[in-house]
DNA sequence: CTCCCGATAT
DNA sequence: ATATCAGGAG
């Protein structure tokens, strides 16, 4: 077992700093989440948030997109980058969804990791974030990175990642965990030049400080 | 391991 | 100008 304890500490600064950390992409329902996860991938909420606007306006169910044609979808998700492959990835969620679970969203997250495009990154964010089913963590670039450099893991994979994260707090806080890893990621904690020196986590974290 | 697209940091 | 970046599929 590692040093709980010290990770413990760094927890709970990272909960003074996001108590109330909640992803900043815009949704009214899981199916939106679910969409907007999958045309998150390596682009700003913003933008997603943009494109999701106009589509869902236009499309508020599965049905409503399998309706689309498919150069009408890339048109439409197109300033999210990769547009062909989550066009497809998208139109081919919304299939499985209309033809297995109703036109909603599945409930476990089993059953979401076999929706085409969907990986546990995915699933488990829109599980605990549009339904508050707690069933893993959320790894993704910036939960990796921050994690590391904190000393809460040391693995390599996302799954190990995951593993030895969800050691560290209960359950019902893993969804919240994630997304404070990911805010702290984006704002301070960053790849390219981290901001240690306005870092509240700095005083228990062992990343050498690059200014 | 490569491919996918385009924004943004360097 | 160019390298980096993200997540999942193949």
């Amino acid at each position: 077992m590692r040093d709980s304890a010290a990770a413990d500490k760094r927890v709970e600064a990272l909960r003074r700093l996001y108590p109330e950390a909640s992803l900043e992409l815009v949704f009214d329902n899981p199916f939106q989440l679910l969409i907007s996860v999958i045309l998150s991938a390596q682009c700003t909420d913003a933008r997603v948030n943009q494109v999701t606007r106009v589509l869902f306006s236009r499309c508020p169910t599965p049905q409503d997109i399998l309706a689309l044609s498919q150069e009408e979808l890339e048109e439409m998700v197109r300033p999210t980058g990769f547009f062909r492959n989550k066009a497809k990835a998208v139109r081919a969620c919304c299939q499985e969804l209309v033809d297995r679970y109703g036109g909603r969203v599945p409930g476990t997250l089993e059953e979401f990791v076999r929706l085409p495009g969907v990986g546990r990154k995915t699933a488990a964010m829109v599980l605990g974030n549009a339904l508050g089913v707690h069933e893993g963590i959320a790894v993704d670039t910036h939960v990796k990175r921050v994690s590391q450099r904190l000393g809460l893991s040391s693995a390599k994979t996302p799954e190990k990642i995951e593993a030895d994260l969800m050691q560290l707090l209960p359950r019902e806080d893993w969804t919240w965990f994630s997304n404070a890893l990911i805010l702290h990621g984006r704002r301070v904690c960053k790849a390219r030049k981290p901001d240690c020196q306005a870092c509240g986590l700095a005083p228990w974290c062992p990343y050498p400080d690059q200014a």
